[in-house]
DNA sequence: CTTGTCTATGCAACGAGTTGCATAGCAGGA
DNA sequence: TCCTGCTATGCAACTCGTTGCATAGACAAG
């Protein structure tokens, strides 16, 4: 299970609670990792069960009070157990691609908008990821010498540009596929 | 879910029983969607009470008989419905980028085997997908002027392939990085 | 003749992930 | 005052997916 050790990350990173954890996982950590709340509740009490990270009531005013965890001893040997062991390359699972597929029996024109929504999106992503890239790690506001956390955020950011845009040209790539089969048969 | 109708889309290209669903799974499905023989069994059990499937058991010499499925018109209808329905861009699950962001708070250099783990395990995916590209697409046994069946086959590989590139290129960057950060600091 | 391997199907238990719902404080606007 | 929206946490039920195990026929190797 990779969503413990994501939260440790993140929690390392910045301690926090369970609702602001999972707005990073709708940016910064949802780059590579997607949770639900309902999920990293859950997570968070087990964890907390397990002594991997410690609680801290915060009252707070204009808003209600909130539980802010941060990693303990066992939760950063933990996670330093999981780095050194080895994973196995994830495997895929590409719904639109099954779709794409399955088009052959079906009308393959159908599918134009549907892909063309997906494109849309990408070209949404990508466009967060370049201005996060630009607020954090080449713009003027950027640190002159990173450190090494910022180093290796930013080379996911770079994987997660590359894929955006490897995606794009993919989907330009099954657009004119699909143009090119819809009139002709 | 996806997985009755990528079962839906293989049965369709040929009809055949679990045991040849999960080997497929393995290979050409599985560029873009995986499931385990357990998961494909009792998913196939639930498509045939639900009148989706039809079965056949088929005498076999030499090898144990077997159950040969093929799509019945509920299930052809049940998926030109879902290639109809509108589906969420997928959200990323990428392990090891969590456990990149992850070696921030332990020894980096210690992450540079692993990933060169990942990039053969990739570099290999990449041979085996440009092979089945020759031997079905390119290559001289290919057909000269494929169907739609074919060009979206060939399609959904091209974006294997091109997610493979993009993978190597930046676990190239990532290794880089590493070794930038280990001597240093 | 035993052991291992491949084909072929399946159960049981568990863990991961999703969906729907519920609660509650506080703020701002109609 | 009521409604909406944001912060903040959580339960219950369900589906999806994984892991371990079991069975059984046939063949090949030792």
């Amino acid at each position: 299970m990779a969503l413990e050790h994501a939260i440790l990350v993140s929690l390392l990173e910045k301690p926090g609670s369970g609702y602001e954890l999972a707005r990073r996982f709708e940016r910064s950590i949802g780059y590579f990792w997607t949770a639900t709340h309902q999920q990293i509740y859950r997570v968070l009490k087990r964890m907390e069960s397990d002594g991997w990270i410690d609680v801290r009531e915060v009252p707070q005013q204009a808003r209600p009070d909130k539980k802010e965890y941060s990693v303990a001893a066992l939760g950063r040997a933990a996670l330093s157990q999981w780095l050194h062991e080895p994973i196995e390359p994830e495997s895929v699972r590409h719904e639109l691609a099954v779709k794409i597929r399955g088009a052959a029996f079906d009308d393959p024109a159908a599918l134009i908008r549907e892909v063309e929504r997906h494109r849309q999106a990408h070209t949404e992503r990508l466009a967060r990821y370049l201005a996060g890239e630009r607020r954090d790690f080449t713009g003027p506001e950027a640190p002159a010498t990173p450190d090494a956390g910022q180093e290796l955020q930013h080379v996911v950011l770079r994987g997660g540009i590359a894929y955006e845009r490897m995606t794009l040209a993919w989907l330009d790539d099954v657009l004119a596929t699909l143009h090119r089969l819809g009139p002709a048969g």
